[in-house]
DNA sequence: CGGTATCCCAATTGATACTG
DNA sequence: CAGTATCAATTGGGATACCG
């Protein structure tokens, strides 16, 4: 369930600032694409960790927020963030994220 | 780091016996395959998360076991451990694993 | 007992271009 | 703004057989 390489930085997004639009979680996360994006998004939402509301507008306009069920992996999220800040720099990276 | 499919429950039974063989690993995780298994304990030792220890002994022995920094880890394994217990069966299953 | 070596398929991720 | 579509590359994972 946590396959997805962003996951866990999206619902932590969303614990730091409860309602994010798509182009918020983008300037969050540059690095990933678009396409991941979308993609981890729907996954989380079918997971139903995660809800997405469209209103119907011009320009349009589409909000995610944890559901009732995702708020239950704060401790979760909170214990990996944690540890990140604490040791991930203990360990080998290949690659700098999008800072979470 | 987490990207393995069983490192999480791998550091999980590491966490309940402190000290496991190959061997012991298979009867815990019967659905990991020797290769997987083989491959996510070195990723694992590679990050330095847990140390593997061969006695040169007829029959032969390793020991696996959690270094200081796979030490640290702990409240990352108990949250999800939690989690699961309590919402694993909220969530679309696609197959069954073994126990953790 | 504790692995390796191969082969192969599936899933994940990314780059880029296009759209209502 | 918030996506889709398409293609390509990489990685992960499983089955099976063999080895010191």
């Amino acid at each position: 369930m946590f396959g997805g390489k962003w996951k866990a930085l999206i619902l932590y997004h969303l614990f730091e600032d409860g309602v994010l639009r798509f182009s918020e979680f983008r300037r969050r996360m540059p690095n990933v694409t678009q396409r991941m994006l979308t993609n981890q998004l729907r996954e989380l939402e079918a997971d139903g960790l995660i809800s997405r509301t469209v209103f119907p507008e011009v320009p349009p306009r589409v909000e995610y927020e944890l559901t009732d069920l995702g708020k239950t992996l704060k401790p979760v999220i909170h214990a990996l963030k944690e540890w990140g800040d604490k040791y991930a720099h203990s360990v080998t990276q290949k690659k700098e994220s999008s800072g979470g």
